[in-house]
DNA sequence: ACGATCACG
DNA sequence: ACGTACGTGATCGTT
């Protein structure tokens, strides 16, 4: 195992740390950037597990480094006192631990980090920076890795070149030139005026380097070339600026920093009241021996690099059946097998310049290489829908999957932002071999296999056939509404400033809208927003009556909501087939859904009229149909089975309408006798318990008193007392085992019911409550797609599944198989599980999306 | 980059 | 006493 040195910027941290934590002291000293700064380090040292630590602090000497502009750093604002004082602290007991602290006249934190780690590296040792400064990415390398502080000091994430390269569009080498454009106000970095983040981005992807942009400065169009060329020199210096220096005069030896006497900080943390940072530490030397013992057993992986994907293809067939495990990122594609051997080949410089030929083996020489060894072992990787994509891109064969370690952190933990790899410290094909090992582990303690095995695993490849399927969407059609769309904004534009008075306003900004509604107009405002005044449609819907204008606003912004969503939105997504392919989300929601976007097929609109007729345009292709298979009150069917409630139960079973028999229950009333109003408050009832009801959101939803919607409730529980029984236990579950879970034995979080904020807490009990009916629906869907995609493909059909809208299935079927489909389609559908009521869907055919409803 | 708004289940 | 419906994604205006 490669060792490890973890070189901290100190004031990075302490300043993070000072601003995370509220104030506290020991004995008058202030000591919360102290706290915070170890709660860090120790957590970053428990889970990487370093044999060096460097703590490096700038120096408050001015810099000469940048002393031909005296006014660098002017405009920061002065280290308040109470942070001040914490310094000397936290270096006396960095020293008291063994942990090397490390200043130089002159010199900042910056430069320090990227000389130690440059000599790390040198060493062959690999250099894990942490810090919260961004300029420090342009350190990270194959032998570098980036901890970066997030929300205040919870949470570290770990940057490789790629991870670099994905969350901000830049290489590490690009982050000077990137710096260099936009600037940074906290640095006194000047940048060229009016370019951003963003702009800076694309300049560099297509140039480069900033030097390169300058010398093509005349080729770059509009007012963006001129402040490109009008700012020249200010590009340079400030590339100059942000640019690290690497060869600080560093004259400690690595032996100095290496950790073996960390418990010499516990007096002290004692002493300045530290305790929990003092059991932390305690519990960090304890398991130390033992966690290196486990290192030591063990087996060193050999990482063999090579340079001809020839040498991949000789290594995969080699690895027997089930057993391979790849990575593919930018950088390198390498292969694990199961005996600890492994091999890695560096891709060729993606952005080759005009002088340098592309060196080494493509992605797709390495794809095609392995391709034919993958279908004997199968597959194992991180994110495999991407993988089979880019492989179907190169029209190879697609291997089968035997394991996808995104999926498998998904269901251990359905909450994170992102799933890259770079999340796992992971890079190569040994890590996600490791990572694979820990979390089949997990997925046993915590009773997932099944639904990885059988519904999630298998879901990859179907979503990656629909992915690859797309939905057939005639553009004609959506031109002409579009055009429709206009003229009748125009239209309303015109009316709205002539009800109004006011001219030439922007109709579509909440704050100017807001402006001429309640200060020129003086209609009564209601809610407000930080901002300015809300101008939502439910506000406007109570201003209806009071100004004729308000109706033609409402009216304004659906449309223009229609023509450019998904009007314009989507008619940029149609490829030169005419079919649009969304991307589907395996990954993204906490409570087990499949999202979809660019673009978002699940919601294009259906509840008016207006928006309906966008349904049309979508439709199956020639000698094709469409059958679409919705299940009905799904959700509301899994609370009757999880609840076991007798009356909910029953009225099911008898094939009731569900709103209405809520409300012959709750008003008391035989069901013949129930009225639409009556109807329609029960129904808005029964979406609230499923959202994990309140009074005061239901009310706020129906528009009566709390007073009134808490009286519906408890009748309510009185009437489905076995449902009132579900949420108590969903909640109780919840404290007690700190997650809520499914039927499928689905798993979400949820540490907001441990937070002192009540806020959270009521969030947290509504999650709880409502998770395992929207998750459990999600897995029974999810079964049922996974049962067609088998059946359509067992039974040799030409049809194919496109679509999936949460609780609706869309088949694009051959129209001689439309019958058969749509039998096989409902059968999977209501029989994919047996619960105490029935599963019932509805199954429509037509040659549109609208035909079908 | 973020909030407001609105499209869907 | 507290502020509230659950889960998403795209676009627009504003900072």
């Amino acid at each position: 195992m490669q060792e490890r040195c973890v070189i901290v910027d100190g004031h990075s941290l302490m300043y993070r740390a000072f601003h995370a934590l509220p104030p506290m002291d020991a004995d008058g000293v202030p000591t919360n950037a102290v706290h915070g700064f170890f709660s860090m380090l120790l957590r970053v040292l428990r889970e990487q597990r370093p044999q060096y630590c460097v703590v490096a602090f700038d120096d408050h000497a001015p810099t000469f480094r940048h002393d031909s502009y005296d006014e660098y750093k002017a405009g920061r604002a002065p280290t308040p006192d109470e942070l001040r004082l914490q310094f000397p602290l936290v270096k006396e007991l960095l020293a008291a631990m063994g942990i090397g602290v490390l200043t130089l006249p002159g010199w900042e934190a910056d430069d320090l980090l990227g000389t130690v780690a440059r000599q790390a590296n040198e060493k062959g040792i690999h250099a894990l920076l942490l810090t919260g400064d961004k300029d420090a990415l342009q350190l990270v390398n194959d032998e570098t890795s980036m901890l970066f502080t997030r929300r205040g000091i919870s949470e570290t994430v770990l940057f490789t070149p790629a991870g670099v390269k994905e969350y901000f569009g830049v290489t590490p080498e690009q982050v000077p030139d990137w710096k260099g454009m936009m600037g940074d106000s906290s640095d006194n970095i000047p940048g060229i005026p009016g370019v951003g983040e963003k702009t800076a981005v694309k300049l560099l992807d297509e140039y480069g380097t900033l030097e390169n942009v300058l010398t093509h400065a005349a080729d770059i169009k509009g007012k963006l070339g001129e402040r490109v060329r009008d700012n020249v020199d200010k590009a340079r210096f400030s590339k100059q600026l942000a640019t690290i220096d690497r060869e600080a005069p560093i004259t400690a030896a690595f032996g100095d920093w290496m950790l073996t006497r960390l418990r010499g900080g516990l007096p002290g943390l004692k002493q300045y009241q530290l305790n929990v940072i003092a059991a932390e530490l305690t519990r960090l030397t304890a398991d130390q021996p033992e966690a290196q013992q486990e290192q030591a057993d063990a087996p060193k992986v050999e990482m063999r690099e090579v340079q001809d994907a020839a040498q991949l293809a000789a290594f995969a067939k080699g690895v027997p059946e089930g057993e391979l495990v790849l990575c593919l990122s930018e950088e390198a594609m390498s292969l694990a097998g199961p005996d600890d051997k492994a091999i890695r080949l560096p891709l060729g410089a993606a952005q080759q310049d005009m002088f340098s030929a592309i060196q080494g083996a493509t992605m797709e020489d390495c794809l095609r290489a392995v391709a034919p060894a993958l279908q004997q072992t199968g597959l194992i990787t991180h994110d495999a829908k991407r993988l089979l994509h880019r492989m179907r891109g190169h029209g190879l064969p697609l291997p089968t999957l035997i394991d996808d370690t995104m999926i498998l952190a998904y269901l251990h933990n359905p909450q994170e932002r992102s799933y890259a790899l770079g999340n796992f410290a992971t890079v190569d094909a040994p890590g996600v071999a490791g990572l694979r090992k820990t979390q089949l582990q997990q997925l046993a303690q915590e009773g997932m296999e099944t639904l990885y095995r059988e519904i999630e695993l298998p879901l990859v490849r179907v979503l990656f056939d629909m992915e690859q399927e797309g939905f057939q969407v005639d553009r004609e059609p959506l031109i002409e509404m579009g055009q429709r769309f206009t003229d009748q904004t125009r239209q309303l534009q015109e009316e709205i400033y002539q009800l109004t008075g006011v001219k030439g306003f922007n109709i579509n900004s909440p704050q100017q809208l807001g402006k001429v509604l309640f200060e020129d107009l003086g209609l009564p405002s209601r809610r407000k927003t930080r901002t300015g005044w809300s101008t939502d449609a439910d506000t406007l819907e109570g201003l209806r009556e009071m100004h004729p204008a308000v109706d033609k606003i409402l009216a304004y912004r659906q449309i223009v909501k229609l023509n450019g969503t998904y009007i314009d939105g989507l008619l940029r997504k149609v490829d030169d087939t005419g079919r649009i392919h969304t991307t589907f989300d395996q990954t993204g929601t906490s409570t087990g859904r499949i999202s979809s976007n660019e673009p978002n097929l699940q919601n294009i609109p259906i509840r008016t009229e207006m928006g309906r007729e966008i349904r049309r345009a979508f439709v199956a292709k020639p000698g094709y149909v469409l059958v679409d298979g919705d299940y009905s009150q799904i959700e509301l069917r899994v609370l009757a089975h999880m609840s076991g409630d007798e009356a909910m139960c029953d009225a099911f079973n008898r094939g009731q309408d569900i709103h209405t028999r809520t409300a012959a229950e709750i008003n008391g009333v035989p069901m013949q006798q129930v009225t639409g109003a009556m109807r329609s408050a029960a129904k808005a009832v029964n979406f609230g318990i499923v959202y994990g009801i309140s009074d005061f959101g239901l009310a706020n939803n129906i528009g009566v008193s709390r007073k009134r919607a808490a009286d519906f409730i408890s009748r309510y529980f009185e009437r489905y007392p076995k449902v009132q029984a579900f949420m108590e236990n969903a909640k109780k579950d919840g404290y007690q085992n700190g997650y809520a879970a499914t039927l499928y034995g689905r798993r979400r979080w949820l540490k907001e019911l441990k937070s002192s904020n009540a806020n959270l807490r009521n969030f947290g009990e509504r999650a709880a409550m409502n998770t395992p009916i929207q998750g459990t629906a999600a897995d029974i869907i999810k079964a049922a797609m996974v049962r067609v995609h088998r059946r359509l493909q067992e039974s040799g059909l030409k049809s194919r599944l496109i679509l999936t809208v949460h609780d609706e299935l869309l088949i694009e079927a051959l129209e001689e198989e439309a019958t058969q489909v749509a039998n096989l389609l409902r059968d999977s559908m209501e029989n994919v599980i047996d619960l105490s009521v029935p599963l019932v869907s509805d199954i429509k055919t037509g040659r549109s999306w609208y035909d079908t409803k």
